[in-house]
DNA sequence: GTATATGCAAAGCATTTGCATTAAA
DNA sequence: TTTAATGCAAATGCTTTGCATATAC
């Protein structure tokens, strides 16, 4: 396979003005594990560019994310966050308490699926599956009893 | 097994004080496939009760999910949505166009893990699986492509 | 040169909170 | 009677938007 194109290179060729505050945003958003929020992103970006706008951040996120070039995560209540591993599938594995989030390639997952029986008619497209637990920080400090809820108590 | 406690019961026996406006709530609140926004159990309450206030709606969703007898399930950017079927476990089937969620129990799954190696020291309490796809209503006039996000593209 | 992005400040929506009043226990 | 819940309205946090200015193409 030939050599992979690059963010900048594939929003070039979507028709995109690529400004210096873009290219910022950009350059903060790559790697793996990354998780991170608008402010975080500004921050980030500030660091490279010290006049980029929180207004020009949130654009430029939902650009991306409308591209399919940026995951939008939302765990719990607070602020989304965004996931520049868009290539390869991948689930999330969050704590309950610090929020700390890490991507997750379980194998034989691949082809879940869900039973005709179950799918009420509708035509699947995609399957998320985030695993809740206590990060290794979280988990001396802890006296929160492990939930029950939507999902299945694991050991 | 005896006859299980009701909802308003169970409130009752955790030292919940029971006016009106809780048990118009809780009366909304009742059923499977029931998914409501705080705005719909407002709207709901007030045909049982019509001087309940959106304050109180919020305060007891919110005690409800510290209790545990709700789920609160974010889908998508919009509001959040409250869930009582706490008792068995289950997962979710949303529809990306038109946000409508159903509930689904998919057998085999129910012993699903996260290997060892992909764990990061994480203790796990709870698994969430949200299939996505386009309800019955939606699929035909839907024009957008599927997506290849977090997950695993299923046919 | 022209269309588009930027930055600011204001608006928007969902949710929470302070506080005086009311009501459950 | 006491303690806690209600309702209003104001405050909060995150995100979007309108518009005049600046800039990539």
């Amino acid at each position: 396979m030939g050599p992979a194109p690059t963010l900048l290179e594939r929003l070039r060729a979507r028709g995109w003005r690529v400004t210096p505050q873009r290219r910022a945003v950009a350059q903060v958003l790559t790697g793996d594990h990354v998780h991170l929020t608008a402010d975080d992103v500004l921050e980030g970006a500030r660091t490279i560019l010290p006049e980029v706008s929180l207004a020009t951040v949130y654009n430029t996120l939902r650009d991306l994310v409308e591209m399919g070039e940026l995951l939008e995560l939302r765990v719990g209540n607070g602020p989304a966050r965004y996931d520049p591993n868009t290539g390869t599938a991948h689930h999330h594995l969050v704590c309950t308490v610090c929020h700390r989030l890490v991507d997750v390639h379980p194998a034989g997952l691949d082809d879940l699926g869900l039973p005709l029986d179950q799918r009420h008619g509708y035509v699947l497209d995609e399957i998320d599956i985030t695993f809740r637990g206590r990060c290794p920080n979280c988990v001396r400090t802890d006296t929160t009893k492990p939930r029950v809820g939507t999902g299945t108590g694991v050991t």
